[in-house]
RNA sequence: GGACGCUUAGCGCAGCUGGUAGCGCUUCCGCUUGACGUGCGGGAGGUCAGGGGUUCGAGUCCCUUAGCGUCCACCA
C-alpha cells in the first residue's frame, strides 16, 4: 500500500466527510462520568433569523478550541448547542412576510400566526446550525435546545412564579421604552442612543392669572398636549414668586400648576421644564412627586391619540410641525435653536424609540443585582481580559427594573391571569378555571410575551434540565466558561448571572471570556447596510475551514477587535499546505509496518534537540490555553511547525533517511512520527479537518485524533546540553548561509568548509548537515587549522574556512571582518556598561547578572576570534 | 459628564509576572535544493504617539497631553 497524499491541500474533500465521520463516532456526545471531571460550555444561541456571520465565527472558533483542548485532556465534555428563538426579531421578519400577502397578525389571530412562526422556524431555523457545523463546531448535536422549546418553557414559567411569588416580579404603569414599529416595549438595554440634530424650541406659557409669560424650552413640542405641569428649581429667585400658581397650556388651554422640584438644573436653558409625566421618565418621577396627572397622548404606532385634539390621528412629527405652527401664530414661539441631541433607537429597528407610561411587567433588579455584583467581586466569576469587570459593575450598579413584558406573540406567553369582575391577578402555571378572590370565571390570560433575554437568561441550567434536579444539571453545572463578544455582557451575561445565583444558587460559570468584534479590513464594523461583510462560508469554500479558524484565533487577544485581513486567510492556508506537506514528505519516507509514535532508545544530538523543543512547546501550548492566551498559544504552533520542525528538523533527517544506515534511518523516522503526531494533536484544536485527517493517515493508536490523549510535558525530554550544542551548528550554519548570500554565490557552487573550534566532538557530529544545509561539498573538523586563500566566517564557537578560489578577495575578508569587530565591541561595551554599574549587579536578581556575565564572556570569545583572524591576515 | 480601549517596521497585529523589540503580508537579493514556489536561503525596514515619574534597568508599572475608537449616563 502506498500512501499518497496531493502535493496541495484540498479541504473540500476532507471537511464533510470528516465531519460526519465525528458525528457518527459520537465524538461530539457527552455524558455524565464519575470517573471523570466534567468541562462544560453552553453556545450563546444564535437567533434563528440569522444567517452565520464573521462574529458567529470567532465565537464559535474559540469555543472549538476550549472544547477540543479539554476533551482530549479527558474531561467529560460537554458544549451544548441551540438557538434562539429572538422573539422581536422574528416576529418582525413573518409580519413582513405576511404583509407582502397584505396579511396582518390581527387577521390570522394568535392561534395561526404561531402555527405560521414555528413553521418558519422549522424551514429556517436549522439553517444556522448547518452553517455551524461548516466551522468544524464540535457541539453535542443530542442536546440542541432552542429558547422556546417545552424544557425553557418550563424553566420560564418556574422563574417567573417564583419572583413573583417572592416580589421580585411585579406589574405596573411606568415609563418604558416603547418602540411605535416593533409595537412593543423594549428594556432600556435594547435603546441605542445616537446623536443627532434637532432643534431647541423656546416657548412661553401664560401666567393664568395674566401677570406674564414663563419662559421654556423643548426638543419635543408634539408632547406639550401631555403637559400637566410646569417646574423651576426651588431657589430660584427668578420664578420664586411663581411657585404655586399656574399656567395656561398653549393650544390646550389647560390650567397646570407652576411646580418646585430640584430636578431642573437653574443654569440649562430658562431654568423652567415642562412637565411630561406620561412621556419622560425624568417628568414621571417629577409627576409622582407632586401628585400630577399622567395624560398618554401617543397610540402604539405613534400617532396622537385622542386625548390630543384637533391634533388626534397625526403621526408624531405631523404634530410636531402643526404643534409649532399654531404656537407661533399664536404668540407662544419664542425662538427656535438648532441643537444637537441624543435620540433613542431601537435595536432592532433603528426606529426612534418614544418613552411613555405604560401598564407592564418588571423584574426588581436590586436584590437580585447585589449578589451578582458579589459573585464577580469575590471571583466566584472572572472576566477574562479583567477590565471587563468594570463595564459589568458599573451596569448592575446603576441597573434599573427590567421591563420584561413584550407586546408580541412569539415568545413566552407570562403566565398571569386577570379576572375580569374584580380584577385579581393569578400568576399560575396552568390556567385557573375560576378567579381564587371572586370566584367569577370570566377570566382571561395576559396577552404578552416575555422579553427573548428572559429565556436566555436561564441557558446554562434551563438547557441540562433545571427546574428538575437532573442528573445532568448534578454533573455538568454549573458550566465552566461563557464565550461571547463585549456588546452582549448587559443583555446576557449579567443577567444570566444574576438569574444563575438566584435560582440554582450558583454562578452559572466560572470564566467569562470575552472576545471583540471582526472588522473589515479597513477597520470598519460589518453591516449589511455598508455592504462590507464577509461571509465566513465562502471563506471556507475558498481556504477551508481551518485557514479560517487559523485566521480567527490568531493575533487576536481577548476582548480587543480585529480586522479581517484577507491576505491572513491566505497565510493560514499556506501554513495547512506546510503542515500537509511536511505530513507527506515524511509518509513517502515510512514503510507500510511503521509503528505509532514512540521514541527509540538512541538519540541523535538533533533529535533530541527537537524533542526537547517540542517539549517546551507542550507546556508552553498547554499554559496559554489554560489561561485562554489563544493567539499567543496558535503563534508559538505556527513558529514550530514552519520553522523548527520544517525547516530544520525534516532537513536535518533526510541525511539518515537517506543514509545507508539502518537503524539510524528507523529513528530518524521514529522522531519524525512522534513530534508530526505530538504537534498535530497540539493543533488539533485550531485545525481540526487537517490534523485528523493527517492522523488517520499516519501510523497511530485509536479512533480519532480528537479523542486521543492531549501530550504531556516530560521532564526526561528536556536535553539542555543537546539544544545547546546543536545550537552551535545552526549558528555556524546560518553564518555560512548569511556569507554566501552575501557573496552572491549560488547554491549550486560548492566548497569544502573547514571549521576550527574548541567543540570538535559537537562540530564533528554535526559536520554532515553543513553539505546538507550551507552547500558545502565536505566538511573537516579540525582544532587549529587554518586555510589560506579562503572565506572566514567567525562564530562565537568557530572560525570557518571556505575556499571558494577566484571569489576570495582578502583586503574584503579583512574589511568585513573588522566591521564585524566593531559590532561586537558595541555588544562587549553595552555588557560592559551594565555589570560595571554597582547598583546593577547589587540590585538585579542573580540570574540576570549570571546571565549577563555569560554574554559578555560569549561576546569577549568571538572578539578575540575575530581579533586572531585578522591578525592571521596581515 | 464618566469609564474603558487603541496608538509598536510601508500595511495588519503579537509582546505573559519590567532585563539590549517579534510575527504575517509587502519589499529587495539569490535559488528547478527529490515534502511544499501556497516553497527555500539571505537582507532591508522601528528614538515602541508626545512629555514627566518610579527603577540599576520601562514597549512593559504610575502620572499627564494628544489623536482615534467603544461603552455608559444624559440637562428638559
Amino acid at each position: 500500500m502506498q500512501k499518497q497524499l496531493d502535493k496541495i491541500y484540498d479541504p473540500a474533500k476532507v471537511e464533510d466527510r470528516l465531519y460526519k465521520f465525528w458525528v457518527d463516532g459520537g465524538y461530539f456526545h457527552a455524558e455524565a462520568d464519575p470517573e471523570k471531571e466534567p468541562y462544560t460550555i453552553v453556545i450563546p444561541p444564535p437567533n434563528i433569523t440569522g444567517q452565520l456571520h464573521m462574529g458567529h465565527a470567532l465565537d464559535e472558533t474559540l469555543q472549538d478550541i476550549l472544547i477540543r483542548f479539554r476533551r482530549m485532556q479527558g474531561r467529560a465534555t460537554l458544549w451544548l448547542p441551540g438557538t434562539d428563538h429572538a422573539s422581536i426579531a422574528t416576529e418582525a421578519k413573518i409580519v413582513a412576510a405576511m404583509a407582502e400577502e397584505g396579511i396582518t397578525k390581527e387577521d390570522l389571530g394568535r392561534e395561526k400566526f404561531l402555527e405560521r412562526a414555528w413553521e418558519w422556524k422549522r424551514q429556517y431555523g436549522g439553517r444556522i446550525v448547518e452553517q455551524l457545523k461548516k466551522l468544524g463546531s464540535s457541539c453535542d448535536w443530542d442536546r440542541e435546545r432552542f429558547t422556546l422549546d417545552e424544557g425553557c418553557n418550563k424553566a420560564v414559567n418556574e422563574v417567573f412564579i417564583r419572583l413573583y411569588e417572592k416580589g421580585l416580579i411585579y406589574r405596573g404603569e411606568r415609563i418604558i421604552n416603547w418602540c411605535p414599529t416593533c409595537c412593543t416595549s423594549i428594556s432600556d438595554a435594547e435603546v441605542e442612543y445616537e446623536e443627532s440634530d434637532g432643534n431647541f424650541w423656546h416657548l412661553r406659557y401664560p401666567i393664568t392669572d395674566g401677570s406674564g409669560y414663563i419662559e421654556l424650552a423643548t426638543t419635543r413640542p408634539e408632547t406639550l398636549l401631555g403637559d400637566t405641569a410646569v417646574a423651576v428649581h426651588p431657589d430660584d429667585e427668578r420664578y420664586k414668586a411663581l411657585i404655586g400658581k399656574t399656567v395656561t397650556l398653549p393650544l390646550v388651554n389647560r390650567e397646570i400648576p407652576v411646580v418646585a422640584d430640584t430636578y431642573v438644573e437653574m443654569d440649562f436653558g430658562t431654568g423652567v421644564v415642562k412637565i411630561t409625566p406620561a412621556h419622560d421618565p425624568n417628568d414621571f418621577e417629577v409627576g409622582l412627586r407632586h401628585n400630577l396627572e399622567v395624560i398618554n397622548v401617543m397610540t402604539d404606532d405613534a400617532h396622537i391619540n385622542e386625548k390630543g385634539g384637533k391634533y388626534a390621528g397625526m403621526d408624531r412629527y405631523e404634530a410636531r410641525k402643526a404643534i409649532v405652527a399654531d404656537l407661533d401664530e399664536g404668540g407662544f414661539l419664542v425662538k427656535v435653536e438648532p441643537m444637537k441631541h441624543n435620540v433613542g433607537h431601537c435595536y432592532r429597528c433603528n426606529s426612534t424609540v418614544e418613552p411613555r407610561v405604560s401598564k407592564q411587567w418588571f423584574v426588581k433588579m436590586e436584590p437580585l443585582a447585589k449578589p451578582a455584583i458579589d459573585a464577580v467581586k469575590k471571583g466566584d466569576i472572572k472576566f477574562v481580559p479583567e477590565r471587563f469587570n468594570k463595564t459589568y459593575f458599573n451596569w448592575m450598579e446603576n441597573i434599573r427594573d427590567w421591563c420584561i413584558s413584550r407586546q408580541l406573540w412569539w415568545g413566552h406567553r407570562i403566565p398571569a391571569y386577570y379576572c375580569a369582575d374584580c380584577d385579581e391577578v393569578m400568576v399560575t402555571l396552568d390556567a385557573p378555571c375560576k378567579c381564587s378572590k371572586c370566584g367569577s370565571t370570566n377570566i382571561s390570560r395576559d396577552e404578552d410575551t416575555l422579553d427573548t433575554w428572559f429565556s436566555s437568561a436561564l441557558w446554562p441550567f434551563s438547557t441540562l434540565g433545571w427546574p428538575d434536579d437532573t442528573d445532568d444539571l448534578k454533573y455538568f453545572y454549573p458550566t465552566n466558561t461563557l464565550v461571547t463578544g463585549y456588546d452582549i455582557i448587559f443583555f446576557w451575561v449579567a443577567r444570566m448571572i444574576f438569574s444563575g445565583l438566584e435560582y440554582t444558587g450558583k454562578a452559572p460559570f466560572d470564566t467569562v471570556l470575552i472576545h471583540g468584534i471582526v472588522r473589515d479590513a479597513q477597520g470598519r464594523k460589518m453591516s449589511k447596510s455598508l455592504g462590507n461583510g464577509i461571509d465566513p462560508l465562502v471563506e471556507i469554500e475558498k481556504y477551508g475551514a481551518d485557514a479560517l479558524r487559523f485566521t480567527l484565533a490568531t493575533g487576536n487577544s481577548p476582548g480587543n477587535d480585529m480586522r479581517y485581513v484577507p491576505e491572513r486567510v491566505e497565510a493560514s492556508r499556506n501554513f495547512a499546505n506546510k503542515l500537509w506537506n511536511a505530513s507527506r514528505f515524511i509518509l513517502m519516507n515510512l514503510p507500510d509496518d511503521e509503528p505509532a509514535a514512540h521514541l527509540p532508545e538512541k538519540l541523535s544530538m538533533e533529535d533530541k534537540w527537537v524533542l526537547s523543543q517540542y517539549n517546551r512547546l507542550v507546556a508552553e501550548v498547554t499554559d496559554n490555553l489554560d489561561k485562554f492566551e489563544i493567539g499567543m498559544s496558535v503563534q508559538k504552533l505556527y513558529d514550530f511547525i514552519w520553522d523548527v520542525f520544517c525547516d530544520w528538523y525534516i532537513e536535518l533527517c533526510k541525511v539518515r533517511l537517506n543514509s545507508e544506515d539502518k537503524t539510524a534511518a528507523a529513528t530518524a523516522r521514529a522522531i519524525l512520527v512522534y513530534v508530526m503526531t505530538g504537534v498535530l494533536k497540539l493543533l488539533h484544536p485550531f485545525m481540526p479537518y487537517i490534523t485528523e485527517e493527517i492522523w488517520q493517515t499516519l501510523p497511530h493508536d485509536g479512533e480519532s485524533i480528537m479523542v486521543s490523549e492531549w501530550p504531556k510535558f516530560t521532564e526526561s525530554l528536556v536535553f539542555d546540553e543537546d539544544e545547546r550544542e546543536f545550537g552551535r551548528i545552526m549558528d555556524a550554519i546560518r553564518a555560512v548561509r548569511n556569507r554566501r548570500a552575501e557573496m552572491n554565490v549560488p547554491p549550486s557552487k560548492k566548497a569544502k568548509v573547514y571549521i576550527d573550534t574548541v567543540y570538535g566532538d559537537t562540530f564533528r557530529k554535526g559536520a554532515i548537515f553543513f553539505e546538507r544545509l550551507a552547500s558545502a561539498s565536505e566538511t573537516e573538523v579540525q582544532e587549529g587549522v587554518e586555510v589560506e586563500n579562503a572565506v572566514s566566517i567567525v562564530t562565537v564557537d568557530a572560525k570557518i574556512y571556505i575556499p571558494l578560489g577566484e571569489l576570495v578577495d582578502l583586503a574584503a575578508e579583512r574589511a568585513r571582518l573588522e566591521k564585524e569587530r566593531e559590532a561586537v565591541l558595541k555588544d562587549v561595551a553595552f555588557v560592559e556598561n551594565k555589570l560595571n554599574n554597582p547598583s546593577f549587579v547589587e540590585k538585579a536578581p542573580e540570574k540576570v547578572v549570571a546571565a549577563q556575565r555569560e554574554q559578555l564572556a560569549r561576546h569577549q570569545e568571538k572578539l578575540a576570534m575575530i581579533d586572531e583572524r585578522i591578525a592571521a591576515l596581515k
